[in-house]
DNA sequence: AATGCGGGGGA
DNA sequence: TCCCCAGCATT
């Protein structure tokens, strides 16, 4: 059974007191953070797709290293792939800055480095979606579109009373459509921004400071009492695992092999010490395997840390093994490289191989 | 409509 | 442990 949020929403709200009291509260009690400065496209485009599936403390240090190196969409888009991959080494879901750069090029190419102001074609840009394209409309052009996030949905579930499943891709519509509805047309800025910081400070997911909320006197969860049981989010089912070994192959001179992942998928065109799953390579025959892939003869396995790392949708169980290669030469292949110690912060790791990398460092020193 | 895609922090 | 985080692309 379906409510008509639409009229939910108009006869429960006061709009007009509703839009100030929330405005109000962010002019006052906004965070002072980095790409507030100014509404510079470029600054609050990037800051959006950092912000993406990430909190804001995370965020603030890779932004300011970013902007400090691609100060203009023009820096950004002449710049190397592999260098602005390294720029987001450890933050995560890397397609977002691949798609970033792919899309700072177009607007080169096709607007003259102007972030476009109109909507589809804004929204046409590879990785811009629904709620980027909301968040840089409102943002820095001041145009009265709805951003739709995570904070969006919960805010406004418990305003409004909503008990669709923010978990399915559908239920974004039905809150894009109630935004339309209450949202300020004369500061969709802060309006945008507002619902979104009382998620981030005060609607929060658990134990939320009702006591403390600008729009308390709104809220109809909070009237009924039901706050903490909104927003509805169904749960999603469990992690597979895979098991790896990775070799940190060392050669006499104190240099190893990096390997470069695949052009699509988990990690895509990150660098890694060499890794093979489990499955693939029995224990008694890991020796064998690399003097053959290798071409080498003279090795001595030693076994380090195991490390154990958990992704959104898998968990990696890696073992990692020390391979002290006595022969001059070494083999490699297409996708392989020598590295020294010197040159390894060209090359973006992911945060498992970093700890590789770590145990490897402190190994040397001893 | 469902799934793949990172990593960190809080309860 | 599980959940959450200023989501998007692909299928």
């Amino acid at each position: 059974m379906k409510k008509d949020q639409s009229t939910d929403v108009l006869v429960t709200i006061n709009i007009p007191q509703f839009q100030q009291d929330l405005i109000t509260w962010f002019e006052k009690e906004q965070r002072i953070l980095p790409w507030r400065e100014n509404t510079d496209p470029y600054r609050i485009w990037v800051s959006e797709i950092m912000l993406q599936q990430t909190k804001v403390d995370t965020v603030i240090p890779y932004f300011n290293r970013f902007i400090e190196k691609f100060p203009t969409l023009e820096d950004l888009a002449y710049a190397s792939e592999q260098e602005v991959l390294k720029a987001w080494e450890g933050l995560g879901y890397y397609s977002r800055v691949r798609n970033l750069q792919a899309a700072v090029r177009e607007v080169v190419e096709k607007y003259d480095a102007k972030v476009p102001t109109d909507v589809d074609a804004l929204a046409s840009l590879k990785g811009v979606g629904p709620y980027t394209k909301g968040a840089i409309m409102s943002i820095a052009f001041s145009k009265p579109e709805p951003a739709v996030d995570g904070n969006v949905m919960r805010v406004l579930s418990r305003i409004a009373d909503i008990e669709e499943d923010i978990a399915k891709a559908s239920t974004r519509k039905i809150f894009e459509n109630v935004v339309r509805q209450v949202i300020s047309q004369t500061n969709p800025s802060a309006f945008n921004q507002g619902l979104m910081e009382l998620g981030a400070l005060i609607c929060t997911p658990k134990n939320p400071s009702c006591l403390l909320c600008p729009v308390q006197q709104h809220c109809i969860a909070f009237q009924k009492g039901k706050q903490t049981e909104l927003p509805i989010k169904s749960r999603k089912l469990k992690k597979k695992t895979i098991h790896y070994y990775t070799f940190v192959i060392e050669n006499v001179s104190q240099e190893v092999v990096l390997e470069k992942r695949p052009d699509e998928g988990l990690l895509a065109q990150m660098w890694q010490f060499p890794m093979v799953e489990k499955d693939k390579v029995s224990e008694q025959f890991i020796e064998t395997y690399l003097t053959k892939k290798y071409q080498i003869s003279s090795i001595e396995l030693i076994k380090m840390e195991p490390i154990k790392h958990v992704f959104s949708h898998l968990t990696w169980f890696v073992d990692v093994i020390y391979v002290k290669v006595k022969d001059e030469d070494i083999q490699i292949e297409r996708n392989e490289e020598v590295v020294t110690i010197e040159q390894f912060n060209q090359y973006p790791l992911p945060v498992p191989h970093q700890k590789v990398y770590d145990q490897w460092l402190s190994v040397l020193a001893d």
